[in-house]
DNA sequence: TCTGGGGTCCTAGGACCC
DNA sequence: TCTGGGGTCCTAGGACCC
């Protein structure tokens, strides 16, 4: 057999709470979960379990309050260490890289592509764990594909510490009965959308009408979830280097703010840190967005496009003033959020791009 | 039961111009 | 005075991912 390209999609498992174990040797077989603070009292949300604590149905985005509760006694709640886990990934990424003839398009701080023309996928996917495990203590699955859509959705087959092939060949016997939720990039919204058109399983998203799809959901995303009945995606592995397009602060107060010399004072305050990330970038900002969530939940949006590009952070802060005297003064406010939108970077034409939000 | 923080991309609709 | 149709730019909001 020849070799052809394949597309792996690398995913740790449990990741951040993989390295808190490895630090604290002693947490291992203990239900671990990280999130916020490590407070579970306060208003958080857990950022992984481990498989311990997920057997106790905690799981990622969990409110703590709610995983507090579920928790067994000798549960340990840790707190968010970002720059460990940064370390930790670049590690990671840093050793697969170095795998020969491989390329690495990073996805997340603990999920990667690889592009390799191979005969042996599998035997590529074996070489990759054990290369990571060897340098970092820290297991991952892969999953293989002909496309990042089938090497994405074939990761969870082979959780954990495992490989699985998905393919053309083999994609309606493995996900054609599935429902629409278990493709990459159809959330619960969507999913409900296409059971209004009695449209519940991969086989049935397939076998839908194309005008009726792109009636129901535009253009591009008609096509794009058409196609993601037959598993069908990009294939083209990209290493060039990522290019943030925006940054973002905000904060949740613990207790809702309802005085407007506070709100003005927290919005100073995110407004800089949010510029300083853009500077970092050494690229003007050209817009900035305020997001207000009211409480109980309700959350609104503004933008603005600014006069001109500006690299100072006055302006930015101006700026984001006076999107914020918009604001409704009667309601308590639980959460503030600022974006600065940066130029953007050259495009590149070539590269198609999955749809998917999020960092691809 | 109560919902973080960091991102990206798509769509609808209004404003404006020719 | 009342009016078409196409294109582009802009904003608000929606949806999803890690």
């Amino acid at each position: 057999m020849s070799p052809v390209p394949w597309v792996l999609h690398v995913d740790m498992d449990q990741f951040i709470a993989a390295v808190e174990v490895l630090r604290r040797p002693e947490l291992a077989g203990r239900p671990v979960i990280v999130g916020g603070s490590g407070d579970p009292t306060q208003r958080a949300v857990v950022s992984t379990a481990s498989y311990e604590a997920r057997a106790h149905g905690i799981g990622s985005g969990m409110p703590l309050k709610i995983a507090a509760r579920k928790a067994p006694p000798d549960a340990v709640f840790l707190p968010v260490d970002h720059a460990a886990y940064e370390q930790a990934s670049a590690l990671v990424m840093q050793t697969l890289r170095a795998m020969p003839d491989v390329i690495v398009e990073i996805i997340g701080w603990d999920e990667c592509f690889l592009g390799i023309t191979t005969d042996d996928p599998e035997m590529i996917a074996r070489k990759a764990q054990q290369a990571v495990f060897d340098a970092t203590g820290l297991h991952c699955s892969v999953g293989i594909g002909d496309n990042k859509v089938r090497a994405k959705i074939a990761t969870d087959f082979g959780k954990p510490r495992g490989s699985f092939r998905l393919t053309e060949q083999n994609w309606f016997v493995v996900m054609g009965e599935r429902p629409t939720r278990d493709l990459w990039g159809i959330g619960p919204r969507v999913q409900k959308r296409l059971a209004e058109h009695g449209i519940h399983m991969v086989r049935e998203l397939a076998d839908a009408n194309e005008a009726e799809m792109v009636e129901e959901f535009g253009p591009k995303m008609g096509l794009w979830y058409h196609g993601l009945g037959f598993g069908r995606g990009p294939a083209v592995v990209d290493d060039t280097p990522w290019v943030a397009r925006s940054h973002s602060r905000e904060t949740t107060f613990q207790q809702n703010l309802t005085d407007p010399a506070q709100i003005e004072s927290a919005l100073r305050e995110l407004s800089q840190q949010a510029f300083d990330d853009c500077a970092a970038e050494g690229r003007p900002v050209i817009r900035v967005h305020l997001k207000v969530r009211y409480a109980p939940f309700e959350t609104r949006t503004f933008g603005r496009k600014l006069a001109e590009p500006t690299e100072r952070s006055a302006d930015v802060i101006d700026a984001v003033l006076a999107l914020a005297s918009a604001l409704d003064g009667d309601r308590e406010v639980r959460l503030l959020g600022v974006r600065a939108e940066m130029t953007p970077p050259p495009e590149d034409d070539a590269v198609e791009r999955t749809p998917v939000r999020g960092r691809m």
